[in-house]
DNA sequence: TAGCGACCTACCCTTTCGGATAGTGCTGTA
DNA sequence: TACAGCACTATCCGAAAGGGTAGGTCGCTA
């Protein structure tokens, strides 16, 4: 079984690579950025699968994922990531990886997750997918009404009051009256103090 | 040797584990989150030195650094990180860590790294700590002139020109016509606009 | 030394913001 | 059914923002 792994902390690389061919019977190639790793599966035999770290040079997102993908050579394609969110994931397998690893993974079910991929199953943790759901409430969200969450979307936009009213299709008396209540629950001054809060939160 | 190994991947602590111990002569402990390491401190023999994760349930910054650095038991702690700038590095060694060990770093340097920090010294890649010295120049900063700059930064703080034009002991009217030229440079319409730009642009 | 550009100050005017206040209609719950 | 909360509409008014225009001071350079 060869497997390609493409990952720029060479520490976790260097290791995973010990650790992987040691009596698994894995023949394991191991390179730092996203053209080396096109490089290799050009050049060399067929791997049966290629992991490529969603936080390495050259990736940019899941672009780096969709060209891979699209490589001649057949190869199965899987994301390994240690900041990645559920979101993310989902949209690698949708995309057609082979899998989603989370460097959260144990060393142990890393490689029963790549034997698992490389004999063309779909691999992605369950407590990963499942876990992740119920976190994205946003703390600041649940205390916004929907409507809201829409001003203050058009606010950290930078739109005018008039803009977000077109484009809510509502009256501008009433898109104020909003922003003052979002000043009120995000314990802002103004709009641009709020958008930056809203921000900060991570909203949007 | 005794060596404790803090980190939430358990994908690089496990491999990270193994390739310590193999033939090192270390003796190596790994968990997952900083409560457990210091639990694991206050337990256990001495370490010769702690690895913690800069990105770890419970870390928050370089707080979890400064906490395990009051524990008793002289055990010399460093940091250890994927994404972590050369600022927050400064920073660690300021606050009196063993040295901090960035991810990309290769397996090899990383047994001699674990050996001189446990002999107590203080180490950091020089590459690493050099390389990005040159970095953080900011695209976008460079078009603007210093008071622009001061300008963006109280925009950015959601201040009014009133504010800003305190702050900076000039007058509003002054603080309006840089905020005009600001809008131009950004390609923004309003301050909000302007501010999520900065925002964006990872100023300040 | 004249000219130029970058920076700062200033005033005028219109639009936009933001606070206060008042009222309607809908929905879900006590 | 009464009530509370949400979404919306509306008007008034002072404060802030933003555009236009003009002028002053540096330091650099042709």
């Amino acid at each position: 079984m060869r497997v390609l792994i493409a990952d720029d902390h060479d520490l976790l690389r260097d290791t995973l690579v010990l650790f992987l061919e040691n009596g698994n019977g894995m023949e394991v190639a191991a390179v730092g950025t996203l053209d080396e790793a096109h490089a290799r599966i050009e050049q060399d035999p067929k791997y049966d699968l290629v992991l490529l770290d969603y936080n390495m040079p050259g990736m940019n997102g899941l672009d780096g994922l969709n060209q891979t993908l699209s490589l001649d050579g057949g190869q199965r394609v899987a994301l390994i990531s240690g900041e990645a969110t559920r979101e993310i994931a989902e949209r690698a397998l949708e995309a057609g990886a082979a899998g989603f690893v989370p460097k959260t993974l144990p060393a142990k079910s890393m490689i029963n997750a790549v034997r698992f991929m490389a004999m063309g199953e779909q691999y992605a943790p369950l407590d990963f997918m499942t876990a992740a759901e119920s976190a994205p409430e946003n703390p600041l969200a649940a205390k916004l009404t929907p409507r809201e969450l829409d001003v203050l979307k058009g606010l950290t936009e930078g739109k005018s009051n008039k803009e977000i009213a077109r484009d809510l299709d509502i009256t501008e008396p009433t898109v104020k009256l909003h922003m003052k209540t979002l000043f009120r629950k995000l314990d802002a001054t103004n709009r641009t103090q709020a958008a930056m809060i809203a921000r900060e939160a991570g909203l949007f």
